[in-house]
DNA sequence: CATGAATGAGTTTTCATTCAT
DNA sequence: TATGAATGAAAACTCATTCAT
């Protein structure tokens, strides 16, 4: 019923079918999404998956893989001639925005993501992996607003960071929980009031 | 006489066994939780739990309402003497006090119970009615604040106090993922950040 | 559904269901029969062997059990006054008669038992056990016959029992493979032959 | 030319196929054993299988040819000088000699063989032939040491031939069972207990 | 002929729920 | 009302076999 297939089709396919489990995960969640349903709904059959995935934490695992790496790429790694503090709102920003334009199943599934995968040693080191990386971008930032005097020297960098992290958690969380995707302008309130917040790190 | 008694009597079970699953829940997550697990934890018959509960999400979402009430009380309704700084500053101390002395299966167990509840309007509605009680009190504390020109008049109490909340329960996600409690140092360091961050709300 | 059943009927409803699922397992073999058909000869639902059995394999144990015990109570423990020479040909004869009266597919399910047993440290101890006991039969015999002065002082007990034993397996495993139950008289004959090679054990 | 060079190859090629399937089925059992497995061991596709054998029975069963005739060339078919009381003991002690070398693995699979195969009637038949041989050269044995005098006139040479075969049946059985391969030296007493049974053919 | 991706019926097992007693 | 045996649909996963290329 099928040719050999060439490396690359076969790379192909298998994203394919990851794709079309993501849709199938983001629309029914984890447990309610069965390795059937998964197969109907990309026209495999159910052996078929196996073929790609070990099993249904194999493919889950990868999914986390894809959606992490998705977030990626979001921050601008080129360091500006604007203040640091203009750099933070901006990155700041930045995040809110790429998180806000996904739509609620999707964050609902990151947050189901987390949750189980924190539960996987495995999983967890991959996860913390992500963290790792994005925090360290505002550390960066931190601690060179210190370094020029822009910021107080009282601002712990690694734990400003975390709060920064925790806040678009928390906010994401929110929308998740709420069941509504901020518009433009509560975005732009939004960014008015983190630029207040981030004004108390600034020297006096 | 007899109805009215048994009336009682029969709260007093559902109560009981809704207890006894909460606990069986935050050892094993829901889905790992089964029914005869809980029907013996609990003293029960399998059966039996079906006098109480329709089902096992019933069972499961009774509990939310148990946990929400958990966190009410935490915030001091009384307005102090001192500034509003001071007192967002302690409150929001406080709610991250509540948070931290909970142990991670419960923390991620009521993170999954956001989740589930978001998506049963019935549920989210309880869900978010918890919220506004909780970002109200925010709210007259900043409002209060701009009335007395303390902070900044920019301050929209509303969305910084969701803010607020946000930071709290990203925090909250922050543990569970890292699977660690914060200790009693962390704490006061992460208060001694926060307190810049408020900083930021003074009038200029 | 269902009623509480009292202990005694519960352990009475586990043999009826062990008793058909060795039909059924007599009928098909181990690998050949699957729970499911298990469950229907028995009138059993799929899930209800499990409140039962753990596992298939669980069932099957139990079977060997059974099996390995129905072997009991076969040998006269009763030493009588005839020669050592004609207990051995008598008690010999008996179990060969026991074996004989069983048909193949009950012989076939035994042999491939022991195969499949004999890979699990824990069944092949129960194996052995039995075989044990079976072969200190042999073994006493042929001791005191020793000492008597009947049997000729080259005999190795140990050895020579097992050799007795291997006779019956073999005797057995040749009725399955041959797929015929040996007649009255094939046995008289048989035992003729015994006779005759249990001679050589005599004193000269 | 070419067909017959081909017909050639491919008998070739079955036979390469055949001898490395019975070493995954050595190493396995059958039911442990995938068609997937064997193509890897074998170096052949999955797909490939099939233009050889029609399915997975009938490559196991075509296994079965080539152990028996393994088996075969271990009687010595000259009859020597020596008494048939001699030549009985050398050619059972030959016999036992070549099963007791083969390991435990091997010995399993010639038995599972045995079972599944007296199912089939056209295995069964080929088995049966292979057993006839066998016993064949027994008979003849032993009716010639009853010509001769040398023998017990109440002897029944199919009987006792066939008893002699269930000897070594039993005993490889038992070997399996134990999971013990014998040593030299118990080989060597086993010779010596076969001896006095033996000793019970001859003429009084 | 050979390939190996794809099939799909089949396996064991789980468990929320029911209901005869 | 309470019990727990029984249900049966559904789950994840396997694998001998097929067939388009």
């Amino acid at each position: 019923m099928a040719p050999k297939l060439s490396e690359n089709k076969k790379e192909e396919n298998k994203e394919l079918l990851a794709a079309k489990a993501l849709q199938v995960f983001k629309s029914y969640g984890y447990h309610e999404t069965s390795m059937s349903l998964i197969a109907k709904e990309a026209g495999f059959s159910k052996g078929g998956i196996y073929a790609y995935f070990d099993s249904k934490e194999d493919l889950f695992l990868h999914m986390l893989k894809t959606i992490l790496d998705q977030k990626h790429g979001v921050l601008d790694e080129s360091f500006s001639e604007a203040t640091y503090y203009e750099q933070l709102l901006t990155q700041w920003s930045r995040i809110f925005m790429s998180w806000s334009e996904l739509d609620r199943n999707h964050l609902k599934l990151v947050f189901e993501f987390w949750l189980q995968a924190s539960d996987n040693p495995l999983y967890r080191e991959k996860l913390l992996e992500n963290y790792y990386v994005s925090e360290e971008y505002f550390i960066k930032l931190l601690n060179r607003g210190k370094e020029k005097g822009e910021l107080n020297s009282l601002v712990n960098p690694a734990l400003m960071s975390q709060l920064f992290w925790s806040l678009i958690d928390g906010q994401v969380h929110f929308w998740i929980v709420r069941d509504k995707q901020p518009s433009k302008q509560e975005l732009d309130e939004l960014y008015e009031q983190l630029r207040l917040l981030l004004k108390g790190l600034k020297k006096p």
